[in-house]
DNA sequence: AGCACGCCGACT
DNA sequence: GTCGGCGTGCTC
């Protein structure tokens, strides 16, 4: 309103708004991000909230709204009584999706960071924190949309040509008048014809199409069942009942004594009656049946013992005390717990949460998704019962959708699960634990690429949580930071367990030279160590694990005469051969094809199988050891929903006496009789392409080695190598984390890696050559380009970031240059990656340089991608 | 992402 | 002379 129709009193009594004031209605918009990703819509739009939404609309609901000439989904990002825009081209929000909207303030703020530091749309940061059960999802309807009489005088050539409508178009129209309402797809079905007829209906106006956000939050119902009179009644007209009646007569008689109602299942089980007699008495109207939203719980109908806080050892109290005082103080506090495998982590986690859910604070427990096992649930469970819900990718997408419902009802306030836990929309958060916090699985590789401890403690500096950060063999970032001098970033507080509980001795390790095996004629996967342990074990009859982080039967496969080896005809990586489907496979794309039975190259007869895959193991163990039960776990076997439990519940039944696997077999279990673990090929990990690989070694070996003698037997390890001599696999026989991260952190600095450098990985894909080239160039230009820009100074010499003081800012792209696999599913691969010191925005300044390639990415079909590694300085 | 509006080739 | 190609731009 402007200044002059302020004082002009005929403007007072005009307009939209005093109209709102004299029915007592507010003006009220929302700003909506909506469901396109895309650079341009990239920001909230202004909508009107009718006046019957506005107690519906809320920061965080979802909402349906009117984009250009569709209905898409959309978040309600902020809400306001003024609008910068003219509110006469302002639409109304259509649909309130959600009756209690599914985020808050809080979270659409850390989805705004989210979009701004790993460089993704901001709708890709919401809809990456809810359960995929309410992803949008949109339907065409089809509606009756008026008489045709109604059309003005003058059209008089139309309206002939509507009453000459076929009998076939009369009965669409009828059909849609009926229902009111049709989905597109639906009237199809009915008439399988009739599009050519639905398109002229539609465009003479008889129909209209109605575009609307399709609801998939399907709630489970369940029919309620419960006495309509009181109990006088209800045995009263129980002996009216006739004689044939007798099941009826039964039922009167139980709900005369069953004041609350029961589900229709369970009182049909119950009474062995059926659904017949309850519809019956129903419909003479002495039952009531109604339907009411049950939750699907997975884990309904499962005991779980209740189990209180175990007194803590001295160690285990030095841990939580902490942790306890900054839970107290309601103070944001980053712990690092370090603590060997069985020090007694868990308990720990337990006694910190109890505290936390004591203040009616919530809580989340973060694991990596293949240590979410139904023993590690069940810890939780145990204590806090009820309490807690689960998220894990097992769940149907019903289960997750119905878990997670009970944060935002307040039903649960511990909720465990994996990455994506971390959005649980709690609001009193106090406390977030992540579990084994160097695990790669808390880095999502699509988008929006996020780190999951990145993103718990920025949302604990928010609400004033704890976040404890648990490991056996902490990240190096982590660590690093415990030992902050960067004065924009606070530290982490380290705290310390090194025993293990009850002082089970750590295994013995032996490192097996397989150099030597070799020199000295075994040319068997297996040491005569290593075998002569396994041959033990099966006369003691306690279990072993055994390692190899490959699967398939031998990683690719050479033709001897000429040379050749199989590749992928669409990725530039060898093909892996796999014994039980006798196929050629990709693990990149997934490309199966049969084995080669002469050499496609020079038709030669002698192919060969080089290296070893989990399941050429499987097969040697078989040979070597007549007999022998073995539970092969890798990607192959456990694909299957359940797999991974079932299997892991056979071997805990002690009906395997070997557990063969990749790496996942290294995780987090915990079996008594397993005495032996073996690692095949500790090498396979540590020649990776992988600034982070002699870290991953150390970390997959001390996890692996953690696995035996947990219990009262002992246990041993064997370590089989070509690179004895590695630190990373010397340090890790010796269970020595301390050294590890001395020789470690010398390497990172000479070669200029975190924690000294943060990173961010650029790659390009496209399917010709040169065009990526080009692309990544030019890339690269722009963005050196725009830190000469912004002045902070020139850019150092190559390398010249070793040895530098810690405040220096550094800045530089290097490349492009191919990626380690260059190409994959038919596109080459080209990355940049960009090395960084201090507080620059980076991320900033790559999101304008992509934007600026917006135009390339659309015609040339150029793809980037942005993984933005912020780590820590030290 | 869709979809409309807008300037240059092969057709009634 | 028109129908239609997809290049640019907008969506509250």
């Amino acid at each position: 309103m402007t200044k002059e129709g302020a004082t002009a009193p005929s403007a007072l009594y005009d307009g939209a708004l005093l109209q709102g004031d004299l029915f007592g209605e507010r003006r009220l918009y929302a700003q909506v991000i909506v469901d396109v990703p895309a650079k341009q819509t990239n920001r909230p739009f202004d909508y009107i909230v009718p006046p019957q939404l506005q107690s519906w609309v809320a920061v965080g609901s979802r909402v349906g709204v009117p984009f250009g000439p569709r209905t898409l989904q959309g978040f309600v990002v902020g809400m306001s009584d003024r609008t910068s825009m003219d509110a006469g081209k302002l639409k109304p929000v259509e649909q309130v999706l959600d009756l209690v909207p599914p985020l808050n303030p809080e979270l659409v703020d850390l989805a705004r960071w989210m979009s701004r530091t790993y460089i993704c749309h901001e709708i890709t940061a919401l809809q990456a924190m809810i359960p995929g059960a309410l992803k949008a999802k949109y339907e065409k309807m089809i509606a009756f949309a008026g008489e045709e009489t109604h059309s003005p005088a003058g059209e008089t050539g139309r309206q002939a040509y509507m009453f000459a409508r076929s009998p076939e178009e009369e009965n669409i129209v009828a059909f849609v008048k009926q229902k009111g309402a049709v989905p597109a797809e639906a009237l199809l079905r009915r008439f399988p014809d009739a599009s050519l007829m639905l398109r002229n209906l539609l465009e003479q106006g008889i129909l209209a199409e109605i575009n609307s956000v399709k609801d998939r939050m399907n709630a489970k119902k369940v029919l309620y069942v419960e006495a309509a009179a009181d109990r006088a009644t209800m045995l009263e007209q129980a002996e009216k009942l006739g004689a044939g009646a007798k099941r009826q007569k039964e039922l009167m008689v139980f709900f005369a004594g069953q004041p609350e109602p029961l589900p229709l299942a369970e009182l049909t089980e119950k009474l062995n009656i059926s659904a017949g007699s309850v519809k019956a008495l129903a419909e003479k109207g002495w039952l009531s049946v109604q339907e009411r939203e049950v939750y699907r719980d997975p884990y309904a109908g499962r005991q779980f013992a209740k189990t209180e806080p175990l007194p803590l050892t001295d160690q285990q109290r030095g841990a939580f005390v902490p942790i306890s005082a900054a839970l107290e103080e309601r103070e944001h506090r980053v712990f690092l717990l370090h603590g060997v495998t069985g020090s007694g982590k868990t308990e720990v986690y337990l006694q910190s949460i109890q505290q936390c859910l004591d203040q009616g604070r919530e809580a989340i427990v973060l694991v990596p998704e293949i240590s979410l096992t139904p023993q590690m649930v069940e810890r939780f469970k145990s204590r806090f019962g009820d309490a807690v819900a689960v998220m894990h990718s097992r769940l149907s997408q019903g289960e997750r959708y119905d878990e997670w419902r009970k944060i935002g009802t307040k039903q649960v306030s511990v909720v465990i699960g994996a990455r994506s836990a971390v959005f649980a929309p709690f609001t009193k958060l106090g406390l977030i634990i992540i579990d084994e916090e160097h695990e790669a699985s808390y880095k999502q590789e699509e988008s929006p690429k996020y780190h999951a401890r990145d993103v718990a403690v920025q949302r604990a500096s928010h609400q004033g949580a704890v976040v404890v950060l648990g490991s056996a063999t902490p990240s190096l970032e982590s660590y690093a930071r415990t030992n902050e001098r960067s004065a924009d970033r606070s530290p982490f507080q380290l705290l310390t367990m090194e025993d293990r509980v009850e002082g089970r001795p750590l295994p013995a390790v032996h490192i097996v030279d397989l150099r030597e095996e070799l020199k000295e004629g075994n040319r068997s996967m297996f040491s005569r160590g290593l075998y002569k342990a396994i041959e033990e074990r099966l006369h003691k009859k306690e279990q072993t694990v055994l390692l190899l982080n490959r699967r398939g039967y031998s990683t690719f496969v050479m033709c001897r005469s000429c040379g050749y080896v199989v590749q992928c005809p669409h990725c530039d990586i060898s093909l892996t051969y796999h014994q039980v489907s006798r196929t050629m496979r990709c693990h990149y794309c997934g490309l199966s094809e049969p084995e080669p039975k002469k050499c496609p190259s020079c038709e030669s007869e002698h192919i060969r199988y080089f290296g070893t895959g989990t399941q050429r193991v499987e097969e040697e163990l078989g040979k070597l050891f007549p007999g022998i039960r073995v539970i092969r776990m890798d990607v192959d076997t456990t694909s299957e929903k359940g797999a991974h439990e079932r299997l892991l519940t056979r071997f805990r039944n002690k009906q395997a006496d070997v557990l063969l696997g990749t790496q996942m077999v290294a995780k987090g279990l915990d079996f008594p009789d397993v005495t032996l673990v073996g690692v095949i090929a500790a090498d396979t990990v540590l020649h990776l392409p992988d600034f982070r690989a002699a870290e991953k070694t150390f970390q997959l070996l001390t996890q692996v080695a953690g696995r035996a003698g947990r219990h009262k037997l002992p246990g041993e390890v064997f370590i089989q190598t070509y690179t004895p001599d590695h630190y990373s696999i010397v340090t890790a026989s010796h269970h020595d984390y301390a050294s590890f991260l001395e020789t470690e952190l010398e390497m990172r600095r000479e070669r200029g890696y975190p924690p000294y450098c943060d990173l961010v990985l650029i790659t390009f894909s496209h399917e010709q050559v040169p065009m990526l080239v080009r692309a990544g160039e030019s890339f690269a230009v722009r963005l050196k380009d725009k830190w000469k820009r912004s002045g902070a100074g020139p850019a150092p010499e190559r390398g010249g970031l070793c040895g530098r003081g810690v405040d220096a800012p550094y800045f530089e792209v290097y490349g492009p240059v191919a990626s380690p696999i260059p190409r994959i599913k038919d596109r080459y691969r080209f990355q940049c990656m960009v090395k960084y010191r201090g507080d620059i925005d980076v991320s900033g300044m790559i999101a304008e340089v992509a934007a600026a390639f917006d135009d390339t990415v659309r015609q040339e079909k150029l793809q980037i991608g942005i993984d933005v590694n912020p780590q820590v300085l030290m």
